[in-house]
DNA sequence: TCTGGGGTCCTAGGACCC
DNA sequence: TCTGGGGTCCTAGGACCC
C-alpha cells in the first residue's frame, strides 16, 4: 500500500522543549559563593559599565537590563546591591556542564545561547509518565549537581517551548517547568490572553509597537491574525512567527552548529584614545583574537572591515566614526596578513583630533578552509613559518587562556605602494612579495 | 531621440536575539 | 566622570554586466 511521505510529519507532533537558566551570571557567581544567595546582586559588562545580569531581587527594584552602573549607584547604596565584574571564562565552563548534562535526556541538543538550549524530546514520553516529570527531573538534577536554578517549557514549536519557558518563570504554580502539551485548549486560551504580545520570540521593541497600534495586544490576538496579512505588513519572518505559534513548527533543532558567517572583535576602551597608534596596538590585537576564532571553525575569510568611533554619549565632544572594508587578494586566516590588511584600512579612515572610545574589527566573507586550499597552495608554501607560528599561538592560547599571545602592529610598519590594474587602485606591501590587500 | 529586462554582487540599514 | 559585545536574517538600492 502507497504511503503518503508527507504523512509522517503531519500526524506525528514535535515536542521541543527550552531549557534556560535563571539569572545565568549571577547564578553562575552564587555557586562560588553561597555568601550572595537571597542578596540583590548584579554583573556588570566590561570595564564595569553597564549591569549585564540582575538577580532577582535587583529586578524586582525595577532595574532593566543594559542600564549602566553609574545610574545604579544611589540604588545600590540604598538596597546594597553588590556589583561584581563578569567572569566570560566561568560562565563559559559552566555552560558547558550544563550542556553535558542535558544530553543525557535527549541526544538531540541545539546550544541555542551560553545560558539555554533547544531539545527535542520526541518519544520520551516511553521513558518518562509526562513531560513535566521529565522538566522536574532535569531540574533538580541541574540544581543537585552544578547548583544552578533553571526552568523549562514543552511546545510543539521552538516558538511554543520558548513561550512555555516564559509561563514556567514567571507563573509561580508552574513550579519552573510548563508543558503546554498537558494543557486544554480553553486553558491555553486563557493564558495566552493575558501575555503582551513583547514577549513572543521574535518581536521586539519596534514591531510590538506597531503591532498594537493595529489591535494586536496579547499573544492570542497574534494567534488569531492571518499569517498572510502579517507577511505584507511585516514581512516572511513575521508569519513564520504566527504559524509557530499555532503549532507548527517551521524552524527546526540546529544540532551542529554551523560555521559562524562573520566574526566581531571589539572593545570600548577604558579611557580615551587619540593616537593611531594606539588605534593600531588596538586593532592588531583584536584580529589577533578574531583569526583565531576563524581558524578554530576551519575557515578563511576575504575580507577584513575596521571600525572606530568617538564615544555617542559626549554629545558636546565632536564626533567621528567610521569603517572601511578591506578585501583581500586571496582568503586567508593567517593573522600577519590580516593585520597587514586591517591597519591598512586604519590608516585610511583614522582622523586625528578625536577622541575615540571604541575600536574593532569584522570577518566577513567566511569560507570553509578546504574549499579555497587550491588557490592558497602558492602561499602556504611561502609561509609555512607562518602557519606553524598561527598553530602554536593556537595551542598558547587554549592551554593559558585566550589572547596570552598575540601578534602587535610594531612587525606590521611596512611602507605600501600603489598601482592600478584595471582602472582598480591596488595596493601592496614589500614584505614578502606577497599582495596583501587592494581597496576600491 | 527613441529605449528592456534580468541577474549578480555589494553595501547599508533595520529588525531581532542572547 | 562613568553608558557591553557578538551574532542572525531580511530588504532596498545602486553598480555593473549581458
Amino acid at each position: 500500500m502507497p504511503t503518503n511521505p508527507t504523512n509522517k510529519t503531519n500526524t506525528e507532533r514535535q515536542v521541543f522543549a527550552l531549557v534556560d537558566v535563571n539569572n545565568f551570571y549571577v547564578s553562575c557567581e552564587r555557586t562560588f559563593n553561597p555568601k550572595l544567595e537571597n542578596r540583590p546582586l548584579v554583573v556588570l559588562s566590561n570595564n564595569d559599565g553597564c549591569a549585564v545580569a540582575r538577580s532577582n531581587e535587583v529586578k524586582a527594584l525595577g532595574v532593566k537590563m543594559g542600564t549602566p552602573w553609574f545610574q545604579l549607584k544611589d540604588l545600590a547604596k540604598k538596597h546594597h546591591i553588590v556589583a561584581l565584574s563578569s567572569n566570560y571564562t566561568l560562565y563559559g565552563d559552566m555552560s558547558d556542564r550544563v550542556m553535558t548534562l542535558l544530553r543525557e535526556f535527549s541526544p538531540h541538543v541545539e546550544v541555542y545561547s551560553i545560558d539555554e538550549c533547544f531539545l527535542s524530546v520526541q518519544g520520551m514520553n516511553l521513558l518518562w509518565p509526562s513531560a513535566t516529570q521529565l522538566g522536574q527531573t532535569m531540574r533538580k538534577r541541574i540544581r543537585q549537581w552544578l547548583g544552578l536554578p533553571v526552568c523549562v517549557g514543552f511546545g510543539p514549536s521552538k516558538t511554543l517551548a520558548k513561550l512555555a519557558n516564559h509561563i514556567a518563570k514567571k507563573q509561580l504554580a508552574f513550579e519552573g517547568v510548563c508543558d503546554l502539551g498537558s494543557l486544554s485548549a480553553e486553558q491555553i486560551y486563557a493564558l495566552f490572553s493575558n501575555i503582551a504580545v513583547r514577549e513572543v520570540w521574535g518581536v521586539g521593541s519596534q514591531i510590538s509597537a506597531k503591532l498594537e497600534a493595529a489591535g494586536i495586544k496579547t499573544v492570542q490576538q497574534l494567534r488569531d491574525t492571518p499569517p498572510a496579512w502579517l507577511r505584507t505588513k511585516f514581512g516572511v519572518v513575521m508569519e513564520r512567527t504566527a504559524r509557530e505559534l499555532n503549532g507548527v513548527s517551521c524552524l527546526a533543532l540546529e544540532e551542529i552548529t554551523p560555521p559562524r558567517k562573520q566574526i566581531i572583535s571589539s572593545r570600548s576602551f577604558g579611557q580615551m584614545v587619540y593616537k593611531r597608534a594606539d588605534l593600531e596596538e588596538s586593532v592588531a590585537s583584536h584580529v589577533s583574537t578574531a583569526a583565531e576564532k576563524l581558524r578554530a571553525q576551519h575557515s578563511v575569510c576575504n575580507a577584513i572591515q575596521v571600525f572606530i568611533h568617538t564615544n555617542p554619549f559626549r554629545e558636546q565632544d565632536p564626533q567621528y566614526a567610521n569603517s572601511i572594508t578591506v578585501p583581500l587578494t586571496c582568503a586567508s586566516s593567517d593573522t600577519r596578513l590580516l593585520i597587514r590588511a586591517a591597519l591598512f584600512g586604519l590608516k585610511r579612515i583614522y582622523r586625528p583630533g578625536f577622541a575615540y572610545k571604541k575600536a574593532g574589527v569584522m570577518l566577513t566573507g567566511i569560507s570553509a578552509a578546504a574549499l579555497v586550499q587550491k588557490s592558497l597552495f602558492a602561499d602556504h608554501a611561502l609561509d609555512e613559518k607562518s602557519a606553524r607560528l598561527m598553530a602554536a599561538m593556537d595551542q598558547l592560547n587554549r592551554r593559558y587562556g585566550n589572547q596570552t599571545v598575540t601578534v602587535f602592529s610594531t612587525a606590521t610598519q611596512k611602507p605600501w605602494s600603489m598601482r592600478r590594474e584595471n582602472k582598480t587602485p591596488c595596493y601592496t606591501t614589500q614584505w614578502n612579495d606577497v599582495p596583501v590587500a587592494y581597496a576600491r
